[in-house]
DNA sequence: GCAGTGATCATA
DNA sequence: ATGATCACTGCC
């Protein structure tokens, strides 16, 4: 898989190269920063990593939402900037985490180019169900808002097997937005 | 079906 | 300052 010769790099280069073939490679920036509908599919069957006091926890994407930018009522985006919605505006990659309903936290991240307001909601991975439980399960607060998604946040995405089949529904609890932006199948399921 | 919980935002 | 509204979950 690698062909450079690495008994030849230096130590600090070998242990990258080792790193990245233990585990599948790490999503780079790039692969958020286009239409938020897009990657909501693209990242079902990647891989949820998070670092739980150091150890590394690992789960499979299988439920998410594209929340499409500031022309969807849906989106938070859509009442304008912010305070809460300005990490909206960051680069692809970051993490937008928010907190409802006075308990839950929501994991998002912020897709498209730098300026535009679009999110995917992680709502599930592996076997936990529902996206509140996840962030809980994950212990993910709002200490990690506006993070770039990556190795030195603890909380990364990495490639993973695209699953078999690929639901699409409308999404969950924007009712509020109007019947066009309620009903639009903007939530993703991954089967395998 | 709805209680619980608190940030957020519009209205004032 | 105040009040309505939540990208929810769990228990009834």
């Amino acid at each position: 898989m690698n062909a450079w010769p690495t008994d030849s790099l230096p130590g600090r280069w070998q242990n990258v190269l080792t790193m990245e073939t233990t585990h599948s490679p790490d999503l780079e920036p790039a692969f958020f920063d286009r239409p938020a509908d897009t990657v909501a599919r693209d990242l079902l069957g990647k891989t949820l990593v998070c670092l739980i006091s150091g150890k590394r926890v690992a789960l499979t994407v299988t439920e998410t939402e594209a929340y499409l930018g500031p022309h969807d009522l849906a989106c938070h985006a859509a009442r304008g900037r912010t305070q809460r919605t300005e990490v909206m505006y960051a680069p692809a990659g970051t993490l937008y985490i928010y907190f409802v309903y006075g308990l839950h936290w929501m994991l998002n991240v912020v897709t498209g180019p730098e300026g535009y307001p679009a999110a995917v909601l992680i709502r599930a991975a592996g076997v936990i169900s529902g996206h509140a439980r996840l962030t809980r399960a994950l212990a993910i607060d709002g200490k990690l808002n506006g993070r770039m998604a990556g190795r030195a946040s603890g909380i990364w995405f990495e490639s993973g097997k695209s699953p078999g089949r690929i639901i699409a529904t409308p999404r969950i609890g924007v009712a509020y937005a109007g019947p066009r932006w309620s009903s639009r199948k903007l939530r993703f399921i991954g089967e395998s």
